[in-house]
DNA sequence: AATCGCGTCAACCGCGCGGAG
DNA sequence: CCTCCGCGCGGTTGACGCGAT
C-alpha cells in the first residue's frame, strides 16, 4: 500500500511564500504553537501543504533564525563536524544555533565544497586528492612565485607585528618530493608530482597566502629551542596564537610524544609535507592511521617511501603522518600539520589550515 | 540593450523512521 | 505483528540576481 500524500495536492499553492502567506504562518504559531503540521494549514487558513509549512517555519520564519553569512568559527565548525558526521546536515545543525540544516547544506555545496575541491581535499573523505586539485587556479598565483621567492622577510605590509617569514619553508616540499616521488610505479588514480610541479604549487601556495592572507592569521617565525619537554610546554609557546587566531577550541590540540611535541589540526587536513635539511632520504611512512587500502603514502617497503601519491579515496583518516630520519634530524610531517626538530633541539612546525583558498594559513614557527 | 552563463538559496520531493492504534 | 500517520532528513530543482559578453 503506497503512502498517503500528506495532503491533498489540488488546490494548493506551491513555490514562493507571499508576505500575506508567512504572515498568517506567523500569527497561528504564535497562537497555537507548531506541530500537527498537516491540520495546520486548514486551520490558518492557507491553501499549502503542512509540509510546506513546517519547511517554511523551520528555514524560514523561526525567530531564531540567524541570518547573514557564516562567520570564520562556524565554517570551521561546519567543516570538522562534516569530517565526522558526512552528510547529517540537521546533526550538524543542532551544533550550530540559529543555522538551519537547509542553510547548512546549501552553504557546503556552493562554497565550501568547491573550496575543497579547488584545494585538491575530497569533501566527501576530507582528505587530500591531487586529482581533484585545481592546478590551474593555483599555479595563477604562480605568476606572483619569482617575486615571492626572492625575498626572506614578509613584505612589510604583512610584517606589522615583527613576524619574518622562515626561510626554510621554500625548501620545504621540494626537497621531500624530489627525494621521494622518483618510483615510476605511480598507480592508477595517483598523480605524479614532479619536482617542477612541486616547485609551483610551493611557491603558488606562498604567493597565495601573501596575497590573500586570512584576517585571522599570521605568518610566525619564532626561534625557540626546544631542549626539553615536559608538560609545561605543552601546548608550545605558538599554540596560544595558534588557538587564537581560530577562536575554536576544537581546532587544534598539542600531544606529547617523546622529544616530539605533536600539533595536530582537526579541521580538513592537507598534505604539507616538511623536508628538513640534511634530509638523506630515507623515509618511512606511519600508515597505521589509514583504514583503506587507499592512501596517501605508499609504501613499498616498511623503511622507505618510494611514491608518494594522493590516493583516490581515504576513508576518516583521523590523523596521518610521514616520519623520517637523518643522520642530523628526525622530522615528522603531519597531514595538516608538521613538526620538525634537529640534533641540537632546536624546532620548526607548519600548520596549515583549509579555510580559505589554497592551505590559507601557514604558521611558519622557529628555525634553527 | 539583450542575451547568456553561472552562483545562490528557498522550496519541493521522495524516502525512511518511529510511534500510535 | 502490521498498517497508517506524522514528521524529519537529504537530494534535487528552479527562480532569481548578477556579471560577462
Amino acid at each position: 500500500m503506497g503512502k498517503s500524500p500528506c495532503c491533498d495536492k489540488d488546490g494548493l499553492k506551491k513555490g514562493p511564500w507571499t508576505v500575506e502567506e508567512d504572515k498568517k504562518l506567523v500569527e497561528y504559531i504564535q497562537k497555537h504553537g507548531h506541530g500537527k503540521w498537516r491540520t495546520l494549514p486548514k486551520n490558518a487558513g492557507l491553501r499549502r501543504c503542512g509540509k510546506s509549512c513546517r519547511l517554511r517555519w523551520t528555514n524560514y520564519l523561526r525567530p531564531d533564525i540567524k541570518r547573514g553569512r557564516f562567520t570564520f568559527e562556524e565554517e570551521e565548525t561546519i567543516i570538522q563536524l562534516h569530517r565526522v558526521l558526512g552528510n547529517k546536515w540537521s546533526a550538524i545543525a543542532a551544533q550550530l544555533p540559529g543555522r538551519t540544516d537547509n542553510e547548512i547544506k546549501n552553504y557546503w555545496n556552493t562554497h565550501i565544497k568547491k573550496r575543497l575541491l579547488k584545494m585538491g581535499i575530497d569533501p566527501v573523505t576530507h582528505s587530500p586528492r591531487l586529482d581533484l586539485l585545481d592546478l590551474s587556479s593555483i599555479l595563477t598565483s604562480s605568476l606572483h612565485a619569482h617575486y615571492c621567492s626572492q625575498f626572506i622577510n614578509v613584505p612589510s605590509s604583512l610584517n606589522t607585528n615583527g613576524y619574518a617569514m622562515n626561510p626554510d619553508f621554500l625548501d620545504l616540499t621540494t626537497t621531500l618530493f624530489s627525494s621521494s616521488f622518483k618510483s615510476p610505479e605511480v598507480t592508477q588514480n595517483v598523480q605524479e608530482i614532479t619536482p617542477e610541479v612541486l616547485d609551483q604549487f610551493q611557491y603558488s601556495l606562498l604567493a597565495n597566502q601573501l596575497h590573500n592572507p586570512p584576517n585571522n592569521s599570521h605568518f610566525l617565525s619564532e626561534n625557540r629551542p626546544m631542549h626539553s619537554n615536559n608538560a609545561s610546554e605543552i601546548p608550545p609557546s605558538n599554540a596560544s596564537n595558534f588557538v587564537s587566531c581560530h577562536q575554536n577550541p576544537m581546532s587544534s590540540y598539542w600531544q606529547a610524544d617523546g622529544d616530539i611535541q605533536h600539533q595536530y589540526m582537526n579541521i580538513a587536513e592537507t598534505s604539507v609535507s616538511v623536508p628538513n635539511h640534511g634530509f638523506d632520504g630515507s623515509c618511512r611512512s606511519n600508515l597505521d592511521h589509514f583504514s583503506s587500502g587507499h592512501h596517501v603514502f605508499q609504501s613499498n617497503d616498511a623503511n622507505k617511501v618510494q611514491n608518494f601519491g594522493l590516493g583516490s579515496s581515504l576513508s576518516s583518516p583521523m590523523s596521518s603522518s610521514l616520519t623520517w630520519n637523518s643522520s642530523s634530524t628526525t622530522s615528522t610531517a603531519y597531514l595538516g600539520g608538521c613538526n620538525n626538530e634537529d640534533r641540537d633541539g632546536h624546532s620548526s612546525h607548519i600548520m596549515s589550515s583549509l579555510y580559505d583558498a589554497a592551505p590559507s594559513s601557514f604558521f611558519v614557527n622557529g628555525i634553527m
